[in-house]
DNA sequence: ATTCTCACA
DNA sequence: TGTGAGTA
């Protein structure tokens, strides 16, 4: 249950996703318009992004990276939401759910830290964990 | 310095 | 989707 809170806690603000997620704010606000992320606003009607947000947003990337288009990306989005909400995913075979592991979030953290107190532009986070 | 919304050569 | 304008 608490894992859950974690999960939705409204954390970073966009420069932060943008870094993560290695897609533009254009394209991370469309996808909001298509429903694929819900982020809070917080203050000034800034989004915050929750940890939920970032592994769907990655997930968008790859479907993306797979040559996928936002259609595409839709449909399988959006019933893969229906499926959690209806019933336990467990006789059809396996549901490809990819969340941060434990070290993932570490270094993504960390590097957070460095990168809030300077004015760090060289980015370039998640070219380890893809490509 | 950052992010937001809106509109389009 | 990119990008620039004008704000908050």
């Amino acid at each position: 249950m608490s894992s859950h809170i974690r999960r939705t806690m409204p954390l970073f603000p966009m420069g932060t996703v943008m870094k993560l997620t290695d897609l533009t704010a254009r394209q991370i606000r469309y996808y909001e318009q298509h429903h694929l992320i819900t982020p809070d606003r917080s203050d000034g009607n800034r989004r915050l992004y929750s940890l939920n947000d970032i592994d769907r947003l990655l997930e968008i990337k790859d479907l993306l990276d797979q040559g996928i288009n936002m259609a595409g990306i839709k449909k399988i989005l959006l019933k893969d939401e229906s499926q959690d909400l209806q019933s336990v995913t467990k006789e059809s075979g396996a549901k490809p759910k990819k969340e941060f592991t434990d070290e993932e979030l570490r270094k993504l953290l960390r590097k957070e830290l460095i990168n809030a107190g300077r004015f760090n532009r060289s980015s370039g986070i998640d070219r380890r964990f893809f490509h």
